[in-house]
This record gives C-alpha cells, structure tokens and sequence, in this order.
DNA sequence: TATAAGTGAATGAACATTCATTTATATTTG
DNA sequence: CAAATATAAATGAATGTTCATTCACTTATA
C-alpha cells in the first residue's frame, strides 16, 4: 500500500484557504486549486468528498484551533475583569498569529454555508463563557444582561478594532491603520467600564 | 421611441438582492436572474453593462439611501448624547425597514467588491460625524479616543445586535433570537456610560 | 504482489455575454 | 387626426468559457 502524503493534504488546505480569502468563497475553483497545490484535481477528490466537503472540513479543523487557542489558560471561574481580559488576549493573539485562517473562517460563517459552520460550534466552548458570565453576576462583578447584550458589549468592539487592523482601512484614508496595544487596552477599560456595576 | 418599462428594472434590482442574499454573492446567476425577473438575459444588459456594474448599481443606490436615512434629523452640533442616540435609532430603522437591502450591502462589503464599495462612500457622511464627535469631545461630553476605538465602542454593538437580530441566532438555541426595544435602550446607556467621562 | 495514492484528459452542466430579430411607441408626415 | 417611420426596448437562441466531478490508467510502497 501506498501512504497517503500529508503534504499534498496540507498543500491543498492551504492554497484553497488562501484562494477563498483572496477572492472570495466563489473564487475557489477546484481546477485553479489543483495548479496551486500542485496536485491533479482528482487527488483533490482521494482528500475531500467534494468541493462543499472540502470548505467544511477546513471550517471544523480551523474552529477547533480557534476554540482551543481562544481557551488557552482560562478558567471559567476567574474573576470577571482578569477572564475577560485574557479572553480578549486569546482573541485578538489567535487572529494576529493566524490572520489567513482567522478570515477565512469569517469569510464562510458570512456566506451561505453560515447555517452549517454554526451548527459544529462546540458545546464546550459555550458551556465555559456562560458558565463566567453568570458567576461574575452572582459574585456582582458584572452588571446582570441578556446574553446577546453582554456579547454585544464585550466582544464585538474588539472585533471590530481587529477587522480595521486586517484591512488596514480605518477612519484616515491616507495612512495604514494599525491597531497597537495602547487601544486595545483603551477599548478594553472602557468596555470593563461599562460591564462593571 | 419605446420608453424603458421601469418596472422591469425595479423587477431586476430587486431580483438580484434577493439572490444574494438567499444564495450569496455566487448565487447571482444572470440567467436565473432573469427568469426570477421575468425578463430575457440580453434585457438585463440593457440597463447594466455586466454583472460586475449591476452589482455596484445596486450598491450605489443602497448605500445612498442608507446614508440619508442615518443622517435624518441629525445636526452634527447636537449634544453628544441625544446626537449618539439618534444615530442608533435611524441605523436600526434602517435596517428593520430595509432588511434585504441592508443585508445585500453588508454582503458586497464583506466580498471580493468590498474595495471598490469603500470608495464609493459619501463625504458628507464622514465630515457630518467627524464633526460631531470633535464637537462633543470639546465641550467635554465625550472622553478622547482615536477614531476607530470611538467606532468600535459606539456602534459596534448595535450592529452586533442586528446582526443577531435579522439571522434570529441568539446564545438560546430553542428559540429565535428576537431584539426589542429595552434590550436596546440597556445596550445604549451601557455605550454611553463608556464614552462620557 | 496487492492496494491505495495519484494522475491527465474527458464530460456535461452552468455560466456570462452577444447577436440577429421582433416589438412597441414617440415623433413626424400627409 | 391617422398613417408612416424611426428608434430603442426587448427577446430567445446561440457562443465560447469555466466549472465540478469522474474515469481509465499509472505509480509507489507496505
């Protein structure tokens, strides 16, 4: 028997991430993909059952990095300002490390595949953020909101300060924007503000 | 001279909207379009010149609308809190009034077009809101901040909420995520109580 | 030597766009 | 006012391209 070469997987998951990203969940041609691996289309087709399975299968493999790298050192039962810290730190870390992957994930949960990804969201991850949110309630660290409104609050300036980053495009067209530490930590306390009774 | 029947236009743009949003940008197959609008394929490129220019048509004509409907009743000298509010209210109204078309617009911006969208935004818009935040950071209504980090924390969570909101996903998988007026109210008065000193 | 990896060429479907006609109507002409 | 004409709207079928996927075959190795 013949072993299967992992490079060749990787060569594919990589290029199609890459293409997707590029241009565009529509501009992943199998063919196209094919030449940048630089395989023969049929082998993608030993890897991924088809073209759907293939983007599939790199969500599950990309959400399970996102998920560990996101828990990475946390504990639900932290005190609420050092938890949400570190959550924000494992955030903002993941997509700075991983920007190809981290936009690629965004780029599928946005298109029509959206419905299928969110349903292989783990359950362990949300166990964990509810299970912080409502001791920092009961210990009266945190102010008591809907669940949607905390996630409104806590999480989505910082992704916003992130996509301003990746894009470069921020509020002064002729310069690069470049998120930098001082507003992280700015947006931070002044999210923590709000948050905290 | 036959004169355009406006309807089959209108039947065009609408048709397309709708593609996108159901089908993502992908989705938008002129042929179908054109069954979906009761119109022969050539009838399209009578009023668009391909399907790239009847994209950004459409876009152009949204963003436009949108524009007016955010800046209705707002005067960039408005005290910073009632100025804030009424930008929240008219972004909502917007989107709770135009879902599709809303929906349609984030689309293209989160795609391969989203470049040349971008540069399609009116001035007007930014002066109009650089202005009233420069405004209200002088008279001290507001703390100091860097454009993007102002951003992030104003309205991000609004659209977050609608995000949430349109796709009926909350953190309560058994049942539809709906967003009502106190839950806005809460968020609201949590952005404010993070931007004033 | 058996088996699965890997291949290049082929297939048929869907795609954006064009073209030769036909159709409706605003304007001109009698 | 009515018939003729000019003009652009509107069309269905056709064009050439790109697409995802398959298949008969070759290659490497356990």
């Amino acid at each position: 028997m013949r072993a299967r070469d992992e490079q060749k997987e990787n060569a594919i998951r990589h290029e199609a991430m890459k293409a997707v990203v590029q241009k565009g969940l529509d501009g992943l041609s199998m063919q196209k993909l094919a030449v940048a691996a630089n395989v023969s289309p049929a082998t993608i087709y030993i890897y991924f059952k088809d073209r759907e399975d293939l983007i599939m299968q790199l969500c599950i493999t990309e959400s399970e990095r996102m998920v560990t790298a996101t828990l990475k050192d946390f504990d639900p039962e932290m005190p609420f300002g050092k938890g949400l810290k570190l959550q924000w730190k494992n955030r903002l870390n993941y997509w700075m490390k991983n920007p190809l992957e981290a936009q690629f994930l965004e780029l599928v949960r946005n298109s029509q595949y959206g419905e299928k990804v969110s349903k292989m969201t783990k359950r362990e991850f949300s166990a964990a953020m509810r299970k912080f949110v409502l001791g920092a309630i009961e210990r009266k660290e945190m102010i008591s909101l809907p669940a949607e409104v905390y996630w409104s609050i806590a999480f989505s300036p910082l992704y916003t300060l992130i996509r301003f980053h990746i894009s470069g495009k921020g509020f002064h067209p002729e310069k690069k924007y470049k998120l930098d530490d001082a507003q992280v930590n700015k947006a931070f306390s002044l999210v923590l503000k709000a948050l905290t009774p």
